[in-house]
DNA sequence: GATGAATGAGCATTCATTCAT
DNA sequence: CATGAATGAATGCTCATTCAT
């Protein structure tokens, strides 16, 4: 039956590619909306295997949340720790969100619409570790900044707002097809804008 | 519709009263999470009764979509036109944007987290219609500013993101439970970063 | 649509339906191995009115279970205190446990096997309240016989094993169809012997 | 069989160590409800190994069950014929039958629980052959106490279903935790009385 | 207007069983 | 012998919606 295992990929290779399809439905149509035997019969593995490796849908779910969020974050970070100027690392970080988003509309969509949701206890709490690393992370990178004074002395919650909320509003815009102009225009002058915010004339 | 509710007289605290039980619910555990059925168990009224008034459970949840937007836009535009100043107007909004979700939270979480969902042509026309005015409001009171050089002259969606993007960002935290700080700090600096990215030294 | 009307039955009677195919289906396949499906379809009934009615699958099948043990120790009762000799009356429960076993085949499987199950706290009360009950009108009955000594002063537990246990031996060994002799000589001569175990000679 | 397990010394602790898995599971909560894997997982075997042993779940339940009932009746022909007298002979296996069950509980859930059910053609046989020679070397015993008048002539059934009956009945509530009184003294009562109905006084 | 009853369609999940390794 | 992976077939249950009264 040697022929009939080529037809089915490997076990990590399954694994990703339900992954994948999950993230596909999950994203377009929601998590409750998505059937878990749609995602059996596009990623052409039937829902017991599913179940066999995921344990479920909720878990699924999480699953798919983490690889995004790990995803983004990986990124983000390199982005910033790229660069030791204070403004040109806001710069790269904000274009790094948005063109992240413009790359991974599934990924942007599903991130950011589902965050509070299931997630229950055991997850919960993986998550919150994954966060607590990213931000000492970014942390790391600000401080300097902050203490010489090339980034203005901040409550860390408008810090931090500011520099990712108008990102993430225009990343809603964008993925509703809203954006009235050039992405390359607004992500230029949004960045400008955050460094107004943030930053002090060098 | 005002007038025909006026002729009929018809009932219009049942309606309130649904609409209440309503948000409460889609905005804590989500619409597609709630039945009707427990709709009509905490209102006090039939399941069928809540298909009487609103046709169903899309409509339904539409309509209290429209309810909170215009409440919050509402008291939005107020808040703006009521100063005369640049940074007066910013401020006033950034504060009466964040006041709004400490007070109205299920609001709040319902309004930001439903956006873009089962809208279906119909009300999806009437939201635009609302957004366009909304906007066109405020683009009324925007635009002196910046023609005299107050405000920036920056690309809408930037200039919208910068305004709007940090207080939700906020929004979110502050639901979430995870301010870090005092709301008031908070605002007055977020609204002081918002004015440095926005508008021109006085 | 009145007419559509006719073709369903009242309410009450509709519930009756049902409790009448569960009995069926439970008693000769097992509550376990009957599908809901299965009782809906042989009582013309939607699956969902089931659960509208019953709630479940283990209430109906506790309901069932209640009106099976209500119809037979309301006759059991009433064949005991038909009687007002000592043996007469024995005799008479003997019997009446027997005919109706054979009278009533599909209650008899069902509550003789199901006994101990899935009951959850809210029936196994109002059940051990019936049993309560039962065992309290029996025991008036049997009192006054046992204090002028026409039946034995016996411990409880042996004094209603004896009366009990032969019959449920008997009606087990009847329903599996593996009686040897005629059911009428064996009433006689299983009533002649439980009299010996418990009554004193006249 | 004795041959084969012994060629192959083929994990006979692997297969009893499921069997009493398997006994647990099945008496406490009903061999429907309990499924092979939890079976695997509590054995520290894999499920596929189970059916490598016992070709599937049917054939372990009546596996679990043929063990149960040789065991039982085992005791059972060893207690009686243990006694010459006929009076004893009846105390002792009441004794037997309830010292059994105090000391089994698993066993007579499962044995007094299950009687029928799954059994199919195959097992049905062997089951049929095994009590058939359980109740020929029953008879053995009684018969001669019979001809000679120590014992009733009475009907097979009648005979069978007071010795086992009140025994069973008695098991029954015992294994509920409902007995009243002292096992002991219930014991010899009820062994009185069952005499009392098989017996003639000496 | 109001409601109890009824239902079709759907859905997450379980599970016994098989099989290639 | 042992096992992880895979799966088809069920199954209990939910829910939005309709409709006669």
């Amino acid at each position: 039956m040697k022929t009939l295992n080529a037809i089915h990929h490997s076990t990590p290779a399954r694994k990703k590619q339900i992954l994948e399809v999950a993230l596909q439905h999950f994203a377009r149509r929601g998590i409750e909306a998505t059937a878990v035997e749609e995602l059996g019969r596009d990623a052409g593995i039937s829902v017991s295997s599913i179940y066999h490796h995921f344990g479920g849908k909720d878990q699924l779910a999480a699953a798919v949340y983490f690889e995004g969020i790990l995803r983004f974050q990986e990124g983000y970070v390199q982005a910033l720790e790229a660069k030791a100027d204070a403004q040109d690392g806001i710069t790269s970080i904000v274009f790094y969100h948005l063109d992240w988003v413009a790359a991974n509309p599934d990924w942007a969509r599903y991130l950011f619409d589902t965050r509070r949701k299931i997630f229950a206890a055991p997850q919960e709490q993986e998550l919150e570790a994954l966060n607590q690393a990213f931000y000492a992370r970014l942390a790391r990178w600000f401080q300097p900044h902050i203490k010489n004074g090339k980034l203005r002395m901040l409550p860390f919650d408008t810090f931090s707002a500011m520099l990712v909320g108008p990102c993430q509003e225009l990343a809603r815009t964008y993925l509703r097809g809203g954006l009235a102009e050039d992405m390359d225009k607004i992500k230029q002058a949004t960045a400008e804008a955050i460094w107004r915010a943030l930053g002090r004339a060098r």
